[in-house]
DNA sequence: TGACTATGTCCACTATACCGGACACTATGT
DNA sequence: ACATAGTGTCCGGTATAGTGGACATAGTCA
């Protein structure tokens, strides 16, 4: 039989979790199934074992589910071993404050940008990001300088094609990718405009720990008119907030993930 | 064969993510199979994929393993769709001040009571808890709350024989356990001395939705020698909170969780 | 030097987990 | 009445994943 290749159990986990955490909503197992094209008997059987074992929790009067207790309480034990997001927040809460503008601390997971810590701006309307946020790494500001230094094979495997494209639109090549990389990473900051959202512009500079590896990022999200005006002083912010960052970081403790 | 019997693959990783968290810190692979009594072939296949996901970050130089970034990001996207934590953590932060002692939200997290959220008293020394940490319910007052209604021979399936032990010293019995249970849901409180430690005590409440099922339970935690003089306030205290709390989730969105 | 422990990789075997497909039960609409 | 779509369970076959064990390397102690 050659029909669907059959997938590893732990593969199918992950994609369950993803497909959740895309969807940002409880969902029935068949939606669930069908929106992740995995066979019904399986995802039924996966979320039973999560169920039972609070990974998932089922909502409603039971028939959907959604990301469970258990994965809050890992990412709080998580939070408790990684000193890196609680030094950052004091410092990002006071960039939007300086800014107004809305201030974010991103990181590369799995190949996507997520946002660990987020303060709000002033803008009192206007699309809302939050923690958790996931994004494609191509058409962010952080992503240009999570990919420095990899290998271009291993990019072309790892991201995948969706990733240059929003609303079935190509965006942005990955040579052109290639490129804002390197001139992010010879300016030390990087900026894209128009890629998540049409009207929207993103400034960022990366954080470093002390072995020179790139951890995170730091950046600003507003809309793109601002950009022309306003650049050259968040820039400077971001400057700021970046020396401090690292120097805290280089007073904790040795223990920081080493990126992947 | 018959010797170790073969375990499926989710299981292994559930065993691995829970090790960890138990142990509280980054571990080297092989000492993390061991703990875990499972093989090391089987674990250093696992990690490497959970290590490619973002599920397990690697520290120090690349030998040691912990929960990764991703599980934080699920963290968040489950709190985000989940109103509890939000709703209660005010009320928590109140009872903490308005007490001086520790103020926590407890769930029934996979048959152990996990700490959702903690706001500190004012005592400046003394055993710490954190959110994210993880108790056996036979030895605390939470878990007299949590196991309610559910059928004996389901809580010794589920709850291990470990979980009435504290320091290889049996604390409590499973009758004892289910006596308590009932009569604290009698009471509509519950109250425990010296099980989980020998100098702590704790009072706790349950919070119900609106379906009646149990969903969490808010609690103290102090020294045993102050229980005598402080139950009947610590009591009203959190009568007041429960009523606060369970008001708020009453008049937020009907998706709560609900309770396996 | 040798003995021992800790760490990580690799390979072949077989128990079993994933999968396809059938079945049952509800709506809902025509 | 029938047809269709959505939901959940169950079962047998086979591709494959978990396992045991061998192997390699590095460090430590006597």
């Amino acid at each position: 039989m050659v029909k669907g290749s059959r997938e590893r159990g732990l593969e199918r986990v992950i994609q369950i979790l993803d497909c959740l955490h895309e969807h940002g909503r409880p969902m029935v197992v068949n939606e669930l199934a069908a929106a992740m094209k995995a066979p019904r008997s399986t995802v039924y059987e996966l979320t039973k074992t999560l169920l039972n074992r609070s990974i998932l929790d089922s909502y409603g009067d039971g028939g959907r589910v959604f990301l469970g207790r258990k994965l809050f309480v890992y990412g709080q034990a998580f939070q408790e071993e990684y000193p890196l997001i609680g030094l950052a927040e004091p410092v990002i809460d006071r960039l939007a404050k300086e800014s107004g503008e809305r201030a974010e601390l991103c990181s590369n997971v799995d190949w996507k940008q997520s946002i660990l810590y987020v303060a709000e701006g002033q803008r009192p309307f206007g699309y809302k990001t939050y923690p958790g946020g996931k994004y494609p790494l191509p058409l962010t500001a952080t992503g240009r300088f999570f990919i420095a230094g990899i290998d271009e094979t291993i990019l072309k495997e790892r991201i995948p094609d969706e990733d240059y494209y929003l609303n079935g639109q190509q965006r942005i090549t990955l040579e052109r990718f290639l490129a804002d990389s390197r001139e992010a990473q010879e300016k030390g900051y990087s900026v894209v405009s128009g890629l998540v959202d049409p009207y929207l512009a993103a400034v960022a500079m990366p954080i470093t720990d002390r072995s020179g590896r790139i951890v995170t990022a730091i950046g600003f999200s507003f809309p793109s008119g601002e950009l022309a005006a306003n650049e050259a002083r968040f820039v400077h912010l971001l400057r700021d907030a970046q020396s401090e960052i690292e120097a805290a970081l280089s007073n904790s403790s040795q223990r920081n993930p080493t990126v992947s």
